[in-house]
DNA sequence: GACATGTGTAAGTTTCTTATTACAGGTGCA
DNA sequence: TGCACCTGTAATAAGAAACTTACACATGTC
């Protein structure tokens, strides 16, 4: 990924989407919290992976827009961190990606 | 990427195909080839990339299945290597990506 | 024959992503 | 106080992807 990635562009925004879900763990990620919303140490321990990775995944995924956190004050006092998935669909095929291309500025040659 | 992908499981495809689409390089030759099919030098002008490069996006677009490319035999005589998009649609949100991941063997748990 | 244009790949480098380990700090409870 | 939970990040190692360079070989034209 050599170039800049301009992630506001048309096509920056729908790599940087596709790039997020791109990865089995962070499908299983998705997977988990399209049954029920959970806690970032439960979903560790459900996915089976390090919290520290795990935040890594849950940062590109809430970037894309797929994810959302919240700190929450749990009954006991203790603070939580929730992630639940916001809804989504993102469709490509090559119409969608023509457009996309043709809309961001990267694309444009320097005569 | 630590997991084995097992390249044809449910994820394992789709991670796939999202990988392939999932670069602004591959977005702009499906976006090139979109327009009309062409040769892989001609290709590789347009999209102003070595050929080595250009093969191996292509050959990544070819594997998830979003170009095919034919071996023809020019006017001239001379051989060229002609690409073309193949007509697809994949669409991703929460309901895909958990039924993925329930039909794929890696995500079960090993008691 | 020299030259332009084309296909195809192998080897090696650079760069980015993924994963591990090790911290620092917080609350509640026995 | 010690233990069991939890959040959060920094440094770094390991692995994968992208990219460069350099080859070999083939055809048509001047």
């Amino acid at each position: 990924m050599s170039d800049s990635l301009a992630s506001e562009s048309p096509m920056g925004t729908l790599v940087s989407q596709l790039l997020a879900v791109a990865s089995p763990q962070r499908m299983r990620i998705l997977a988990e919290l399209s049954h029920r919303e959970l806690h970032v140490s439960e979903l560790a321990r459900r996915v089976r992976m390090s919290r520290a990775l795990l935040y890594m995944h849950l940062r590109k995924l809430e970037v894309a827009g797929f994810v959302t956190g919240r700190l929450e004050l749990g009954d006991d006092g203790k603070a939580v961190k929730i992630f639940s998935v916001l809804p989504f669909a993102v469709t490509i095929d090559s119409e969608v990606i023509a457009r996309a291309v043709a809309a961001s500025p990267e694309s444009e040659e320097p005569s």
